[in-house]
DNA sequence: CCCGGATACTGGTCAGACCAGTTGACCAGT
DNA sequence: ACTGGTCAACTGGTCTGACCAGTATCCGGG
């Protein structure tokens, strides 16, 4: 069994991880004021500085206001936060929340056959070859995991191939949320892993400059892991009266972004 | 004339720009490692924890790396930076930069549709109504921005139809992209915004359930103005002798100094 | 040559002070 | 009764300087 570093848990992140869940499980609402700085320093035994930087992090993504020589006052983040804290909404408390991950699967199916189209727009013989390297990469890959990884590679490398900055951010902020319960899905997915013929065709039809057989060809490369997961996904959905928590690995619990 | 609140400048939110700046625009490559803390404190002329919040702010941007007792060094944003980076690299200097702005229009085009189609097979009675009142809102409004204010809150309204983690976050963080250049484009959008009838029959094929009716309505409604906002913001692209180059020369910034 | 440890970096955290903006109560004018 | 000014008591904003805690580097002993 390899080992794991040693996830260091820094003052600042650990004030902020709290706050956070406390905005986002709704125990603090909107409007709410939180106490002041040095109030909730001395609240969480840290140093008023730690706490700032906590702030200033809720704030940049849109769940907190602070106003110099007001109160700070939590926000609406359904209103006001952006698609950098989806990593944060899909794994909560360790667990993963199934609804969240049904949106992320479901905007994965819509998405990714647009973003197939606009590459294919674009192909140029540079790009295309790119796509064909990165299908064989993934036809090589010995065990599931790395296929796994290698197909998001190949997804990766068709992202730079529709050549758009809106589309290259948001497939990293996706990347970003699914990437730390890659292997926790790996099971389901393996079937959109292993269907080398749908992914030859997607780099194909791309190759070719042809948007509409791209699109269709990610559409149906997708589909049947869409449903898989989203049939697992309500499952996993708590009944009314017994929530059920999935308990994650810990890679789960590291922070996104990190190499 | 409107007044509006004066913004004031604070200092980490300068040091914050000035490095991500330095980031987006390549004086900083990849791998770069970062002076000191202390260093760069000395440099800007303020003081550690102002330089320390906005190195935070930059690691939570996915921008640069702080490695605890060795050197912050600079990631590349193309690759792990999330879409909340979106409005940083639309406008740029002061100026809006033309290939995000394209991109974003083409996104838009590309995404709204699915939105619409998926928010058609959710919809219930009540979001039906609400669509509907934010349709005769947009109609009742007397000036463009207004009209144009409200029609982003229909779409808003449809977003919340859609009843999708990741479609509500992702409009969350393109609206932070171009509200800031609402008026910029209120002229060019005056058709879509003009077209009640386009409007309406989203608004009824959402409302009657229909997937595929709502994808079409939503896309000949935002047809034209993507034509249109495309061919303004060609026309703004910088001449077409660097085919692909960094979208906007850097600005001149003062050198760094005493306080 | 290799290895291990001293050492000089780096960022992480803290304490306390003071500056700056906001709020609200209070009071003087109108 | 309403306006506007003043002041005190908040709030966040910023700085200083110190010390803790990891990393990188170099140097001397094996």
């Amino acid at each position: 069994m390899p080992l794991h570093p040693v996830d260091r848990r820094l003052v600042p992140d650990e004030v902020f991880d709290q706050l956070l869940d406390e905005v986002v499980d709704g125990s603090l609402e909107p409007g709410d004021s939180l106490p002041g700085e040095r109030r909730l320093a001395e609240l969480l035994g840290v140093s008023r500085p730690a706490v700032r930087e906590a702030l200033q992090r809720l704030a940049m993504a849109g769940l907190v206001h602070v106003r110099h020589g007001g109160s700070t006052t939590v926000r609406d983040f359904h209103t006001t936060a952006g698609l950098d804290l989806l990593p944060r909404l899909l794994v909560r408390g360790g667990t993963l929340v199934p609804s969240v991950g049904r949106s992320i699967v479901h905007a994965r199916q819509a998405i990714a056959p647009q973003v197939a189209a606009l590459a294919a727009t674009q192909a140029t013989p540079r790009t295309s070859a790119a796509l064909g390297a990165a299908v064989d990469d993934v036809h090589a890959a010995a065990d599931l995991l790395t296929r796994q990884r290698l197909t998001l590679r190949f997804w990766d490398v068709l992202v730079d191939a529709a050549d758009s900055v809106v589309f290259r951010l948001l497939f990293n902020s996706l990347r970003a949320a699914y990437e730390p319960v890659l292997d926790a899905l790996a099971p389901v997915m393996s079937q959109e892993v292993d269907d080398l013929s749908g992914l030859r065709a997607l780099s194909a039809a791309v190759g070719t400059g042809d948007p509409d057989a791209a699109r269709l060809a990610a559409e149906e490369l997708l589909r049947p892991t869409t449903a898989a997961l989203d049939a697992l996904l309500s499952a996993l959905e708590p009944s009314s009266t017994t929530p059920r928590a999935t308990p994650l690995g810990r890679a789960a619990r590291r922070a996104p972004g990190e190499q």
